[in-house]
DNA sequence: TTACATGTAATCATTATAATTACAAGTGAG
DNA sequence: CTCACTTGTAATTATAATGATTACATGTAA
């Protein structure tokens, strides 16, 4: 199991929208960095719209970031694009069976657990900006750029 | 998305041959409280026995604990299920254009930072015991006994 | 009005999960 | 030895999620 890639993909979007911020970044221009279809970029950036972080209106061409990059967290992409729900990073078994004294107390006993775990995850998640990974981006940029 | 309840049914499965280490735990008294099929309790057995955790023999009914209680971290379990690999909790998209700076970095760039999220996570399962879960279960189990 | 963009639904191939069936092989009581 | 029972394991199936693709309605501006 893995978490999707639209967590990836909507992350390269957002930091691709910022490198691009003199030019139009049309669904068909993301799509073509991503190398995927542009109707999944749309619908990818439906999301990320609805989450409050990028602008896009129908009709014309371009999306442009809706906060500053330092204000936009790796968990707040995880989030906008609807990954994983809260409390459901692990599954449980249904119906273990009530007559059975682990059968009936497995489900409370280990939710929370799971629940602080997949916290501990997000809290990092959290931690991290966008501003953080279009920064590397450009360093890394640098370095193969000078040729070492 | 969500990590497969393969891991869940593993901590029962442990738990439960603690409970009943009296009695005989076979594959069929399992899967009657996990409520699943014995061949999917023989499959995972595998891979706890494969993991060092449990010790079962063809042919004579049962299992048992391999480690002491306290030894086993639900970690340990998450490892032997095999529900999630190293640095693959999350996906990449692949194929991202190497023309694009974005493109040919956000790979690299990414990578590290979902090791250490799914590191977050992992950790916070290696802190807790399988001892703790069969003590809570014990312990709810002795609250609705009482009929508070 | 025309060209081009976004929004969104429907369809499809691929893959993972978990349940089920089936059967080979190991074990020990009688 | 043989029978009843168990584990080990492979094959099959139904179900669900992912991501790609196609299609088209709707919005915008030259």
């Amino acid at each position: 199991m893995s978490i999707s890639s639209r967590f990836a993909v909507g992350i390269h979007i957002l930091s691709l929208i910022e490198f691009n911020k003199e030019g139009t970044s049309s669904s068909e221009f993301l799509a073509s960095s991503v190398n995927t279809n542009p109707a999944v970029i749309r619908k990818l950036m439906g999301m990320l719209k609805k989450a409050g972080l990028v602008e896009v209106r129908p009709g014309i061409a371009g999306a442009k970031l809706a906060k500053d990059l330092s204000d936009i967290t790796l968990y707040d992409v995880y989030k906008a694009v609807n990954v994983v729900q809260d409390k459901e990073l692990f599954s449980l078994h249904d119906n273990p069976n009530p007559a059975c004294p682990v059968g009936r107390n497995i489900q409370n006993t280990v939710e929370p657990l799971f629940s602080a775990a997949q916290i501990a995850m997000e809290k990092v998640l959290g931690s991290v900006t966008l501003k953080d990974v279009v920064k590397d981006i450009a360093h890394k940029e640098k370095i193969s750029g000078s040729n070492l």
